[in-house]
DNA sequence: CTAATGACATTTG
DNA sequence: ACAAATGCCATTA
């Protein structure tokens, strides 16, 4: 396995996020002292947990990684890699409510600074 | 080492 | 408020 610092970090925070609440790339990123907030869901992508690719199920992987609750700083669900949708779909079953394809991040914004 | 990429953020139209 | 353009930064080729 290559080092990869980075996305080892952001896996670390992100396990660090309460079940029913979300984060932003850009907060993930500054808690690790960066502002790579691309690098940051560039890392989800090619993450090594995988995207979960099921909907409604039992997402066994993303316990490891809760990919899924990490959102745009604007409150937009954002992009996820087996789909948007189905990112929306996790979110619901973690108790974030999801409107047009928004999170109020006023209640569910989970910051670590 | 240099170039290209992207699950974003911010500013402008 | 929405859409497009520009900027940022670590990873990968």
């Amino acid at each position: 396995m290559k080092p990869k610092n980075f996305n080892e970090r952001c896996y670390s925070l992100l396990k660090k996020v309460p079940k029913g609440k979300v984060t932003t790339y850009k907060s993930l990123a500054k808690a690790l002292g960066s502002k790579a907030y691309r690098t940051v869901g560039n890392a989800m992508n090619k993450n090594p947990y995988g995207a979960l690719g099921r909907a409604g199920g039992s997402p066994q992987k993303s316990e490891l990684v809760p990919c899924h609750r990490v959102v745009c700083s604007d409150g937009k669900v954002g992009g996820f890699a087996a789909g948007t949708p189905i990112k929306i779909k996790l979110l619901k079953s973690e108790d974030v409510d999801v409107l047009n394809g928004k999170i109020n991040l006023k209640k569910y914004l989970f910051k670590f600074n």
